[in-house]
DNA sequence: TAAACTATTTCTTATATAGAAAGGCGGAAT
DNA sequence: ATTCCGCCTTTCTATATAAGAAATAGTTTA
């Protein structure tokens, strides 16, 4: 019963600071982190200077205050690029994009949701696009969630249900479980899941997961504005999500 | 002469893992990052685990390999939105945008470069648009960089070719610190900056740089593949730009 | 099944850290 | 201008933490 020995407090304490720091937009004073971090300001100054030295952190010389620093989007592009799904999918996804010409996303599990990992833009919009990345959208109201969920085993799916909350995002957000299972069992029949406005108004999305020995590492969507879906494009959509979800599913599994 | 007493020693060994870990796409295992480091596998592994808890490095435990970890792309977003510069602009760039129909940048300087911190794109092609946000190019070969070399001082300008080697990219690349320098005086004539393939073949940008309190604080650009210039389009672009610089200005002096 | 490699834990010493307190700096108020 | 006040920065030392060698556990290869 030896306790473990403690390790890296100063990394523990490093990561409070870059938490509160990517809390908010905000530049950030010394004695702002060190009250909301707990640490004195002697401690946190220390650790702030050691962040600014390996590029985490940005101190602004004339007010003092505290950013993040710029080394966070080279991890972050890296960290994009090591999700080999992505590799995996990318050539598959444009394919499907220059067949249905509209938003596509492509997502992977993380915390209790789904995060989009890559994102095909058709028009001429322009979208801040890195906003989407890296953001994380329940399983339950989306195309891509229920998608995961329809992949579930009755037991991982009760349990889901356990820890999770059917909070409605519009009016027509699934806000029942027992709705939400019959949902998930036409899913597992049709093959592909819908997204009906359910996230946000406007907004349909057609989406499927991707299996790698029988196990979910990812789901991809299409999304359009409701007024582009016609019940022959639709049809189009599912048929090509289908096609997608098999050529990806081929390479994952060798 | 007292030396500083030492601080962050983990902070900064870990830094050395993040990078080494970012350096590739590959997965990496102790050893390799322990070799890679020059850490003992002891104290590498110490570290790892503490990375993988707050969310920095991912573990897989079947192999046992480190990754980087989903929360960068969190502290990412948050460093991207944290650049009021983007705030500001971007209202104005997305006017330019629906005016040109073509590839915006925007970008900030950083590390004798611009890095970009911004794009907006036109067209139905879909881009990894991740692999550019943070990318950074270098200054006398970009349509943004000269127009930010062209703010320079002639001391500033005289120090940045003392500490820059002129590399050419493609065959039109200007590699002269005397053609540069008539380049840039040109700019100054004219008020905006062209890129004609010097980054890139068959691309053509314009660009300018955006001044607060006379610093230069970024740099937008608007960019085509050069079969769609016309002399007609490029003075359009010429004008367009010139607008946009003046009410962003307008906005960042306030 | 053994051998060879790699990951993990243990343990001890030397070292880095935490935090209080003092010192410095700059802006605000008078 | 001068004082005051608040925040940033430095100093110092007991103490908690880190480093690394070596033992152990686990995994793959032959």
């Amino acid at each position: 019963m030896t306790d473990k020995q403690p390790y890296g407090t100063v990394l523990i304490k490093a990561a409070r600071i870059m938490d509160l720091l990517a809390s908010t937009n905000e530049a950030l004073s010394l004695q702002q982190i060190s009250r909301g971090t707990d640490l004195t300001s002697s401690t946190a100054l220390k650790i702030l200077d050691t962040l600014v030295i390996i590029g985490y952190v940005n101190k602004d010389l004339k007010t003092k205050h505290f950013t993040l620093g710029s080394k966070l989007i080279r991890y972050a592009n890296r960290f994009i690029e090591q999700q080999d799904l992505v590799f995996v999918a990318r050539p598959f996804l444009e394919e499907l994009q220059s067949k249905v010409n509209e938003t596509i996303h492509l997502g992977v599990p993380k915390e209790n949701g789904v995060m989009y990992v890559e994102k095909l833009e058709p028009k001429n919009q322009s979208i801040y696009m890195t906003s989407r990345i890296g953001g994380i959208r329940s399983l339950y109201s989306s195309a891509m969630g229920k998608a995961i969920l329809a992949e579930y085993g009755s037991k991982e799916l009760e349990q889901y249900f356990e820890r999770t909350e059917l909070i409605p995002y519009t009016a027509h957000t699934i806000t029942n479980y027992l709705q939400l299972q019959e949902e998930i069992k036409n899913i597992q029949q049709v093959g592909v899941a819908f997204d009906d406005e359910e996230m946000e108004a406007d907004c349909f999305c057609v989406g499927a997961a991707l299996l790698r020995d029988r196990e979910v590492v990812g789901a991809f969507s299409v999304s359009m504005p409701k007024y582009r879906l016609t019940s022959a494009f639709r049809e189009k959509i599912i048929l090509e999500i289908k096609k997608t979800k098999m050529k990806i599913e081929e390479v994952l599994n060798q």
